[in-house]
DNA sequence: TTCAAAATGTTTAAGCTTGAAATAAATAAA
DNA sequence: TTTATTTATTTCAAGCTTAAACATTTTGAA
């Protein structure tokens, strides 16, 4: 770690988290521009789709709508129009809460389990291979700030 | 496959790669959508408008529409809609190439200048704000992790 | 009870983005 | 020269996303 001068003015640092805000940004749209293009190239999915059925396979149970969208932070009228999609391929189902009829659970059908199974081994494998420049300690490392900065910007 | 220490399996590393990207596009996204929602509700500008600007702005002699598609990652179609709508604005104006009558350069005007320069210092102040929760450690362990990254992610 | 406010979802209109096709100009090959 | 290929840009159709408007149900206060 390198030192800093004890009288280091205020401004740098203002310029310096631009520069981490830039390469922040660049580096993510990176990695999420090219797994959009591999969903579709090798399953014909669009990211939004994968990521709604990653929320639904993390909870047998089923979400509801509005927890889905919170949860992706993606507007209530998108998750519909994916959820329908999921719907009408068997992938997905709606059922009734039986306590309040404004809403409805969505779940994995099992072959929408199956499938999704399937698609996360592989993503799992990509993002594996795009992070694999990385070694152990440039993990830790970045995980433990980005804790920070999520902890910071929803506190 | 290569030998590990006992005590390292492969798996753990694989997984953590994944939280990593996880949190590396929570973290982004936040920020991301923020911006978006300030530069709309502040001053009416839609994200890509701003980093058109702002591409154009570190180049005073002008870019290449297929320059600026290339910087921002951004397709050609789009850079096309969003420089009509600069130029109809007045905020930048299209220049022949003397040698190739089939490309042009943009620049800025000099309203387009002044505009974005106030909103490029606000737009700082408030990645300085969102930013703020980072210390100079946490900053420079980060850039330097993302250069690794990027590197990587581009070699 | 009764009615206003809040919550859950869906629909719709408008804007954004992309990828493919189209146009036009420059370059290379025969 | 003539033809084919490559390069630069625009146009267009299709899909995605959002915010706002809408319909329905629940909650809570008078």
């Amino acid at each position: 770690m390198e030192q800093r001068k004890s009288d280091a003015p205020a401004e740098p640092l203002s310029k310096e988290r631009l520069r981490l805000w830039l390469k922040l940004l660049k580096a993510s749209s990176l990695i999420e521009d090219e797994l959009r293009r591999r969903l579709r190239a090798d399953f014909d999915w669009t990211l939004p789709r994968f990521d709604v059925m990653s929320a639904l396979a993390r909870t047998p149970d089923g979400l509801r709508m509005s927890e889905i969208s919170k949860q992706l932070r993606v507007s209530n009228g998108n998750v519909t129009v994916i959820v329908d999609k999921l719907v009408k391929e068997g992938l997905a189902l709606r059922v009734a809460v039986p306590d309040d009829r404004r809403a409805q659970l969505v779940q994995l059908t099992p072959q929408g389990q199956t499938i999704f199974a399937e698609h996360a081994g592989v993503h799992e494998a990509w993002v594996d291979e795009m992070l694999g420049g990385l070694n152990a300690d440039d993990i830790d490392g970045m995980i433990l700030r980005l804790d920070h900065l999520t902890k910071s910007l929803e506190g």
